[in-house]
DNA sequence: AGCCAGGACTGAG
DNA sequence: CTCAGTCATGGC
């Protein structure tokens, strides 16, 4: 068997795993994260937060513009001028100070990417738990995306699609919850946990807006025990 | 013309 | 400890 025809996931028969199959029978791989470099990212990752992707792609062309994506040009670049630059993604000062935190932390490992990523994850998630502006999702974005660590993502997207297919006390639900119990549905495994938070991102953006269910397409089939 | 976006921190009480 | 308030731009 040719590798492209190879079967993408070997997945537990239970509803995570059909939702799973029925998001990626409809759109397909995603192809995440939407960045082409670790860091950027880890700044995409942080200036996401509660902002739309299309504000933060103005921010993070403007930032590469001008040659800021990298830790130490941002570091060492005119506060000023960076806010500027990430206007278009919003809470600018506060992100900044959150580019800041971050950029303070890697001064520890010499400014360096790659010395983060022998931290084994269970270490690295606390320390970026650790920096001011980085919460759960965004270290958990962090881990996954740009260190390839097998973490499950969860986002407001995630506790709204999954309240209306049957799971409601995810509404209610702490992050670490709703994340124990995906990771406890599936095997560990960063493609699928990569292309998993990708698929409901993608699903929600397009149909789950306002609807209690999708009537577009046929996660409605689930048969949500 | 509002409403909302791939959150997280702060300060009251 | 909980939780409302705060941060802010751009697209629909």
């Amino acid at each position: 068997m040719a590798m492209k025809d190879k079967p993408l996931f070997r997945l537990p028969d239970n509803n995570v795993s059909k939702i799973f199959n029925i998001l990626y029978s409809i759109y397909g791989p995603q192809f995440w994260w939407p960045g082409e470099s670790q860091f950027e990212i880890i700044i995409g990752a942080i200036l996401t937060q509660n902002t739309s992707w299309q504000n933060v792609a103005k921010a993070i062309t403007n930032l590469k513009e001008y040659d800021l994506l990298d830790p130490k040009s941002l570091f060492t670049a005119d506060p000023y001028h960076v806010k500027e630059l990430i206007k278009p993604s919003g809470f600018y000062n506060i992100k900044y100070k959150r580019l800041r935190s971050f950029l303070e932390y890697l001064t520890n490992y010499e400014m360096s990417l790659n010395r983060l990523s022998f931290i084994n994850t269970y270490d690295l998630r606390s320390e970026l738990l650790n920096i001011n502006g980085i919460g759960p999702e965004t270290a958990d974005s962090i881990l996954l995306y740009a260190f390839e660590r097998p973490i499950f993502v969860i986002d407001s997207y995630t506790r709204r699609l999954f309240s209306r297919l049957g799971y409601e006390w995810m509404k209610e639900a702490s992050y670490d919850d709703i994340q124990a119990f995906f990771m406890n549905a599936l095997p560990s495994d960063t493609k699928l946990y990569n292309e998993y938070h990708a698929l409901i991102v993608r699903h929600c953006k397009s149909l789950c807006r306002k609807q209690p269910l999708c009537s577009k397409c046929n996660l409605s089939d689930c048969n949500i025990a």
